[in-house]
DNA sequence: CGAATTTGACCCGCGC
DNA sequence: GCGCGGGTCAAATTCG
């Protein structure tokens, strides 16, 4: 397996354009900061895993071939499961610092295998340790969004 | 040697 | 109550 680079634009605001608006663009990433209001499981769960934080999700869509993509944080593979609703299989990554239970899971486009969907959830809270200056604008935006829509102490 | 990855099994929630 | 779908964990294996 081998590192690849994502094409993220270079511009430092994050636009919520469609990214099926300009699918000539050769990097192009849409964000989606949804509140996480509703329970999907009781917290029998919830309580189990250890308290996770999934208040907020984080849809990040990118153009790339490759589901490793180093955006500037360890993620170990806990799992992958292939859904009905695409003929690719969905991949489930955590965050490997102790103490950040940032859960990421990255799906494929049927359609357009080029797409992946990466979703976030949570937020980390440790400092990045790769060079990822690309990614770096990007989850800080996460990150500031993540603060300013709701402080939760962890 | 340690950490990360893989695949399968298990579990839970929901629908019928 | 059973089945389907989705999600997570765990043990084994491989890579660095």
């Amino acid at each position: 397996m081998e590192k690849h680079e994502v094409l993220l634009p270079s511009s430092s605001s994050l636009d919520a354009s469609p990214f099926e608006a300009n699918p000539s663009s050769g990097s192009n990433v849409h964000v989606q900061s949804e509140e996480f209001l509703k329970s999907k499981r009781k917290e029998t769960l919830s309580e189990r895993r250890g308290k996770e934080i999934m208040k907020h999700k984080y849809v990040f869509q990118t153009r790339s071939q490759i589901d490793k993509l180093d955006d500037g944080f360890r993620w170990r593979k806990y799992g992958e499961k292939l859904v009905k609703n695409s003929k690719f299989p969905r991949s489930y990554y955590k965050c490997s610092y102790r103490g950040c239970n940032v859960r990421k899971h990255i799906q494929r486009h049927s359609k357009d295998e080029q797409i992946v969907e990466t979703t976030y959830e949570g937020m980390h809270v440790h400092p990045v340790e790769k060079s990822a200056e690309s990614f770096d604008q990007i989850l800080r935006s996460f990150i500031t969004s993540n603060q300013l829509n709701n402080v939760t102490p962890i």
